[in-house]
DNA sequence: GTCGAATTTTAGCCAACGCTAAAATTTTTT
DNA sequence: AAAAAATTTTAGCGTTGGCTAAAATTCGAC
């Protein structure tokens, strides 16, 4: 193990890190949702996420707050632009972490499960680098 | 990008994750400051971490419930023997991810940076592909 | 030893995300 | 159309982690 290491860590994500995550999740899942079965409800990212679909109720409530999903009383959800945006945003960074950990050996299912868990975390450089290494090693 | 994809993500990691990713920071932040200046206070945590030593201290009083901490009275913190475990698992994770990052090509600052953020979210098997792949480009 | 500074503890507030129970609404079946 | 089923909404509770303010304790200087 070095020496050098990685020493006076700038400091732990914070709280409102989770409320990013959180939101960049679901409104993947909606878009994923959408694209699959045309329609997203609430229902459908409780069973996904395996919570409460009341638990899924007030974080749509936060998420349309925030300007990324729209949904009228008892019905279907829908993402604003911006929620799509991020949507695709979040769709092809998570699929670069995939096929990145694929690249480097990992199997499909670990690289489903780590790629989900990482994702979050990968700054641009990060993803870059990533990038470009799948597409080196599978070229 | 390609089609296979990782569908059916297994669920988002749920809260009582959040609760270990806490504990594993602040173990490892314990273990780091104790090793550097011989003793770890709750206000050397808040500095760290950027928080109150408020929040400090009532997360310390869960890992202490959780066996992972020691402490008396307005003393400093000390780490159970299985805290300790922990911490040096926790480090060695740190130090790989780390590692593995700058044997990709990242620059140390962000490779710092994410390292904090992705550590949490490596499977051992995935772990020990990074450790053989840092090793195998520095080799 | 006393006083002042630093540190820790307690009290009390807020937000996010987890839950169950029950009410309201929509959809489907009969 | 009425009844049953599914879905969404509301109400209310618990935990974790964020905060400030203030009290208690320890430590250092004098």
């Amino acid at each position: 193990m070095s020496k050098a290491s990685s020493k006076s860590a700038p400091h732990r994500r914070t709280r409102s890190d989770h409320r990013t995550e959180t939101a960049e999740d679901y409104v993947e899942a909606i878009a994923q949702t959408i694209r699959e079965q045309s329609v997203c409800r609430i229902t459908d990212l409780a069973r996904q996420f395996s919570v409460s679909h009341v638990t899924v109720h007030r974080i749509i409530e936060r998420l349309q707050s925030e300007g990324l999903v729209e949904t009228e009383p008892y019905k279907p959800l829908r993402l604003t632009p911006s929620g799509e945006r991020l949507a695709t945003r979040c769709r092809r960074r998570h699929e670069i972490v995939y096929q990145f950990l694929l690249a480097l050996g990992i199997d499909q299912a670990t690289a489903a499960i780590d790629a989900e868990g990482i994702e979050h975390h990968v700054s641009p450089a990060t993803l870059q680098r990533f990038e470009e290494f799948a597409r080196q090693q599978r070229g």
